[in-house]
DNA sequence: GTTTATGTTGATTGATGAGTCAATAAACTT
DNA sequence: AAGTTTATTGACTCATCAATCAACATAAAC
C-alpha cells in the first residue's frame, strides 16, 4: 500500500535500525538486507533511499551525534553557573539517550569507520571538538592554563568508559560513570582553586 | 626451497603481517591473502598453519598482549616502592611497544572482535584484570577503599587515550600520555595522603 | 483518464574472499 | 632407495552481498 511521503518514515526506520543492528552483532559486518528487513523493506528500497551502505552508515552516525548534541545542550540549559554547567556536560555524556549497550557498540564501531572514511572521521572530529570546546569554556575560567590538559583527560577518560560498557555485559549504569568522571574533575579544580 | 623447521617463522611473520595489516587499513576487513603476501607466503599456507582467520587474528592479539605484559613486567622489576612503581606501570601502558599507531589501531579493532568472538573476549578481560591488579596492588596501601574506583578510571583514560591515538594521525606521543595518566593518579594519591 | 512522480520488490549480476584439495618438492628416516 | 613427513602453491568451490534493473502499484497532476 504505498502512500506518498514514505520518505522521511522510511529513512528513520533504516538509521534506527542500522544502529540496532550493528549494536547487536557488535560489528560493521552487517549486510544492507539484514538492516532493511529490520526496518520492515527490502534492501532494494534502502538502497533507493540512501544509494550505498556507506550512507546509510554516516546517516546513523549523524543521527547518535545529533541525539547527543541535543542532550548536551538541554543539560546545559539548565545549568547555571561554570561548575554545574560542567557537571552538566558529564552527566549528559552519560545519558540515557547515548549511553547504552547498542548505541555506544554502534558507536565504538564508527571509530573503526573513521579510520577508513573520511566523512565518518570528520563526523568523529566535530563530537571530539564539541566536547572539548564545552569543557573549556568552563574549565578556563576556574583553572586556567591547565584547563587543555584536563579537558584532553576527561575526554579520554568518557571514551574509555563507553568502551568499557560495551564490554562488560549487563544494564549500563551511567550515573556511576559520570560520578567517577565529576569526582575526577573536581578534584582537578580543587587543586588548583 | 622447502627447509624443515618453517613452521615457527611463519608463523611469527603471520601474526606480524596481520598487525600491520589490520593497522593498516584499519579495520578487521583484511583478506587472508593480504596477510599472507605481505608476509610472503600463499594464502594456503596461513590456512595450513593457522586453520582459519580468526585464529590468525586470536594469534595476533595473544601476540600484543605478550609484548605489553613484558613492557610491565620489564619496568616493575626496575621500580621500587609503591609510587614508582605505579608510574612504572603507567609509563609501560604508552611504551613504544605497544603506543605505536599500527598496534593500537589493530588494539581498537580487537576490541571490536571482541564483541563477537568469545576468545578475543577472554583475552581482552585477561589484559583489564592485569592492569586492575597491577594498579590496585600499590594503590591500596595509599588510598585504601577508594583506589578501586581511581583504578577504574586509570584504566579507562588509558584506554581512551588510544583511541584517540588512532584517530588523530602524526607520531604518537607515548611519554605525554604517561604524563597525563600520571599527573591524574598524582593527584589523586595527594588528596587523599 | 492519461501522464507523471513516488513507492516497492524479486530476481539478477558481478565481485570478492574463506577454506579445500590435489599435486609437487625438498628434507629426514630406516 | 623407498617411504614418510613437512613445506608449498595454483586452481577450484561455494557462499555471501552490494548494487542494479525491470516490473508493477498507487497516488497526484493536468
Amino acid at each position: 500500500m504505498p502512500k506518498v511521503g514514505m520518505e522521511p518514515i522510511r529513512r528513520a526506520a533504516l538509521v534506527k535500525a542500522t544502529i540496532t543492528e550493528i549494536g547487536r552483532t557488535g560489528s560493521l559486518d552487517v549486510t544492507v538486507s539484514k538492516i532493511a528487513k529490520r526496518a520492515g523493506m527490502s534492501s532494494a528500497l534502502a538502497h533507493h533511499y540512501f544509494g550505498s551502505k556507506e550512507q546509510i552508515f554516516l546517516a546513523a552516525m549523524r543521527h547518535i551525534l545529533t541525539l547527543y548534541g541535543a542532550e548536551v545542550r538541554g543539560a546545559l540549559a539548565a545549568a547555571d553557573g561554570h561548575e554545574e554547567r560542567l557537571r552538566a556536560v558529564v552527566r549528559a555524556s552519560f545519558g540515557t539517550g547515548s549511553f547504552r549497550r547498542e548505541v555506544a557498540g554502534a558507536w565504538l564501531n564508527f571509530y573503526v569507520l573513521a579510520q577508513t572514511q573520511a566523512d565518518a572521521r570528520r563526523l568523529l572530529s566535530v563530537y571530539q571538538r564539541r566536547l572539548k570546546s564545552n569543557l573549556l569554556h568552563d574549565l578556563k575560567p576556574l583553572i586556567g592554563e591547565r584547563a587543555d590538559v584536563v579537558a584532553l583527560g576527561v575526554g579520554a577518560m568518557i571514551d574509555g568508559l563507553y568502551i568499557r560498557e560495551v564490554l562488560k555485559g549487563g544494564t549500563p549504569d551511567g550515573a556511576a560513570a559520570a560520578n567517577l568522571v565529576w569526582g575526577h574533575l573536581r578534584r582537578e579544580m580543587g587543586v588548583a582553586a
